[in-house]
DNA sequence: ACCTGAACACCGTTCAAGT
DNA sequence: ACCTGAACACCGTTCAAGT
């Protein structure tokens, strides 16, 4: 019989360490971080973490579980803002907020669409809602228009991050800003009489501008329109 | 030498069409609506179509170009409100369109994942986007606010069809659910005072009610903030 | 109870070779 | 020129079997 090689197959490697959901999230980071999240597979972890996939299982139901937990990983690098805010600070501070977490996401913008498919839930996750909402109140905005409104703010970010981040590194966003460009400029003037008149406007401004503007437009509705009486 | 039994072979099925990008994405719709988008693979539709999947590579020049292809058709099926429309009925107009681009995407909120990682620019796309400035021009809007508006209320729609398609669908949607009440629920009062005053708002209403409520929002500050000089 | 090897049932894309 | 068989280089997830 084979005598037992513990000890010197355990020297080959630094220390492998016991396997937890922490320390496999922080992996899965860290190879999202140099390698982008396409290359975060359950195989690639699990080789990493000097396993076979399977025992992922053990600590993740699933993919999209997994990407919930590097989602909130990210956002405990969110400063929450200083609850002492009010007055006139809470509009920037809140559209600050929402920047700074549109910014996590833009830097992995696969990460963020797969964020729009899930309900995040994690602890950074809630702590973030928490602040929306109290720069919210802050603002007198009525508390059922905030509640509706962090859902829209959140979702906006969200979905910018996703749509604004695959644009400017897929391989072939140029050749899809184009494609649209030429197609907004073959629309007929007589066909798409609207884009014709729009047509200076359609691309101006930079993404920060925009955005901006974007996020001017949601807090000034939120702000303004009632929720319907329940 | 064996010899040519194409006809025969023939008969065996009805009428191998021959090839085209525009049949190619009209199986790709049915196998889409009968299955999902996610049996929509190339494998797939090549084996749907008696080829391999390598003949799909003339037509198409990736997956993500397919998925546009669908939307466009998908698009196809919305009605393009009346021109004449103006004074007091664009708002309503305006929303009606929206809520029928959403729905078609609800109904594939994978087609609608992927969308947003896309910049469309098939003709009903284009159409589309012409009605929308058309109609936010009826209503006063500023040409520069109505086109950075339209990228802002498509964007929307697009995610909320992302978001609420998947939950109403994924098998552990419920799961999810549970997990972010519990999560806010579990927030402390005093670790979370701004949820805790929200609590009974923050999942008040219909799907319906905060849809058209986030439309309104979304019309109200785009028709009322500025866009920065330019 | 906790963990995992091996298998199941697939993918998108490329490219050399055919017609 | 247009088309394709076969291969390349992978996937997520399950489950019976080990410890």
């Amino acid at each position: 019989m084979s005598p037992r090689r513990v000890p010197v197959s355990r020297r080959d490697r630094p220390a492998k360490p016991p396997l937890s959901r922490a320390g496999a999230v922080a992996v899965a980071v860290q190879i999202m971080r140099e390698e982008g999240l396409e290359r975060v597979t359950m195989r690639r972890l699990a080789s990493e973490l000097d396993t076979g996939p399977a025992s992922l299982y053990v600590y993740v139901q699933n993919m999209a579980e997994l990407h919930g937990a590097i989602l909130d990983e990210l956002l405990a690098d969110l400063r929450r803002p200083d609850p002492a805010v009010s007055g006139e600070g809470w509009r920037g501070t809140l559209i600050g907020l929402l920047t700074d977490y549109t910014r996590v996401l833009l830097g992995q913008p696969s990460l963020a669409r797969s964020v729009l498919a899930l309900r995040p839930s994690g602890p950074n996750y809630v702590h973030l809602v928490d602040a929306l909402l109290g720069l919210l109140h802050a603002g007198g905005v009525p508390v059922a228009q905030a509640a509706w409104g962090v859902d829209l703010l959140l979702q906006h970010a969200t979905a910018t991050a996703a749509e604004q981040g695959v644009r400017s590194e897929a391989v072939d966003a140029q050749d899809e800003q184009d494609a649209f460009v030429e197609a907004l400029h073959d629309a007929g003037d007589e066909d798409c009489p609207n884009i014709a008149r729009a047509r200076d406007e359609l691309f101006s401004g930079t993404g920060e501008q925009r955005l901006s503007w974007m996020f001017d437009v949601l807090i000034t509705g939120v702000s303004t329109v009632a929720v319907p009486a329940s």
